[in-house]
DNA sequence: CTGAAAGCGCTAACAT
DNA sequence: ATGTTAGCGCTTTCAG
């Protein structure tokens, strides 16, 4: 039970070397000879040494830590995005410091706050819904170094790495055009974030450019999750004149819709087309495997945090805004019409 | 672009006041007039002051930060764990600290140096993959509180935090057995982590007391993934005598099996029985549902971060071992023979 | 190549 | 009710 830590005026004691000698040496400096170096780590070790980096960052005002606002971590979806983000700052030596406000903003906001005073070096946050510039402000006011990643709050000026939701879209929905498909309905129109947004708004404009024209019963509200995905398909399912095939906010919401078919003893892909957007890992595991839209979150962790290294490197360099290109991943779930 | 930070001391010369009063003041102390609290927290948000945690955890030596080391965030059950223990901590007005291994011991040694070197009130751990004391050496050296969360290094006087998985097996194996089951599978025999050693070997006693005997084709191999689900049900359905039910190390694995009989034209609870271990979200959501064992992973997670808070109350307390007891969920995979 | 000394931003005695 | 002072563990000039 160690009552007290061994410091590097411990070592340096116990050594009859300097403070500074030690430092030095810990951190492999030319500046000390070989063999203080290495008295100093055998040291280290024999005493049980452990670097304590809050002092070092009152020194040196960088923390080695980097701080992660997402607000869910239960959807797949985040969970591949923050893995692969956790695999990218762990390589740049960078540890994770982690808060999840489950889509409430005021939570965020408290949850920015408490990140910031841990001095982080950087922040990576994918805005709660109804989000604005305001719950950033913790973070604004430190000065430390921001990207949004997924989600953005239009018009921030800040950092952003993203799917081209536009693009994503267009693909699926012209995929189903090409299918023959012209009764076409959308589950999880979302108001609230920018995902959900732009993924509606451009079905709607894809329904009236393409001709088929835009009837409001074909699209059932509701942010993402399997719950809403199997609400929706029922709904739709109840119109006299039922789709022929739907358009998914996300994977999770499809995957509720393959729920409700199964429960209904109807087959995606045979009795009513269904396309996804996201394409976690578990896309490919149903039967029928689930045609989506892969939006590379794989990628989209990695540019962040990328994107965020740099930014922390140069502070004055300008927004950036990175969209990558989804692409279609056909599986089991659209068939012709 | 806020180029130097507010401090105290910026603050208590704004406002021509000592930073031992700001210090107190923004903290609320009663020692301080209602009047100067109030004009110090005014002063504070005018001004974009932000608290440095770093700073006075070095005076404090409390950093009001927990470590997380785990080996996966990709495995929903990590993950609902990980949700759980974040929302516990967060209340109880922690920030998490997350770092993951993928199963890789020399890797979690690494990360839980870096964890600690970062000035952790506490660490809950989940161990790799064949990890041993050895890789906790950091941690026990810094003399940081631990408990280990789901998996347990067997004889570390660590406080420990899981499921009762012997008991889970044998509730899995009844049911089994009760509905006519004789001929038993097990899919994901794995030797590295306590979790599957208990789980199989438990399976091996149960199957010779029951008196049916053990047969070691009808094992298995393999961590805990789809992949290996997959593989395994696709090996036993192969042997000339194949099994009628089969016990699944996780639910992971189920699912795998799930996929691997739907591509087969099989169905589960009708052609083959199943059965899951842990009850992950998912495991409602497929179709047919899975009947699994319920680990109460949320109860964990609460019961790992109580646990650790009570340790860091009273770091001479006695190791404490918490076993949940798990519960079978009947869901529609297993039928009678 | 090594040592002395200052100071990062905060808190906690101790004074007043 | 508020101020003074020392110091947490580290890094960084600056001397030698």
């Amino acid at each position: 039970m160690a009552v007290r830590r061994i410091t590097l005026h411990d070592l340096a004691k116990h050594l009859g070397v300097s403070t500074a000698t030690v430092s030095l040496a810990l951190r492999g400096s030319q500046l000390v000879s070989l063999a203080t170096r290495e008295a100093v780590v055998k040291a280290a070790r024999d005493l049980g040494y452990v670097y304590n980096r809050s002092a070092a960052g009152l020194r040196t005002t960088r923390s080695n830590a980097i701080g992660l606002g997402f607000h869910d971590i239960l959807n797949p979806f985040f969970t591949e995005l923050l893995s692969a983000i956790e695999e990218t700052t762990l390589e740049a030596g960078y540890t994770v410091l982690l808060g999840t406000y489950q889509e409430d903003p005021v939570r965020m906001k408290q949850i920015v706050s408490t990140l910031v005073e841990h001095q982080p070096d950087g922040l990576i946050l994918c805005p709660a819904s109804h989000a604005t510039i305001d719950h950033f402000s913790a973070a604004r006011q430190s000065g430390v170094s921001i990207v949004q990643v997924s989600r953005e709050i239009e018009g921030s000026g800040i950092d952003f790495v993203g799917a081209d939701d536009a693009l994503g879209t267009e693909i699926a929905f012209r995929h189903l055009y090409e299918c023959g498909h012209r009764r076409i309905g959308y589950i999880g129109g979302s108001e609230a974030v920018s995902t959900g947004r732009t993924r509606r708004d451009t079905y709607r404009r894809l329904m009236a450019e393409s001709g088929i024209g835009h009837d409001p019963a074909l699209i059932t509200e509701g942010k993402g999750s399997r719950e809403n995905g199997l609400k929706g398909i029922i709904q739709l399912l109840a119109l006299s004149e039922p789709p022929t095939a739907v358009l998914c906010l996300n994977d999770l919401t499809a995957f509720g819709v393959l729920m409700g078919l199964a429960r209904l003893g109807l087959t995606a892909g045979k009795d009513i087309s269904v396309i996804g957007c996201d394409d976690v890992q578990e896309s490919a595991q149903w039967a029928p495997a689930l045609t989506t839209i892969r939006n590379h979150n794989d990628q989209m962790g990695k540019k962040a945090a990328e994107l965020l290294f740099r930014r922390i490197a140069d502070p004055q360099r300008p927004m950036e805004r990175i969209l990558l290109t989804p692409t279609l991943v056909e599986r089991e779930t659209v068939s012709s019409v």
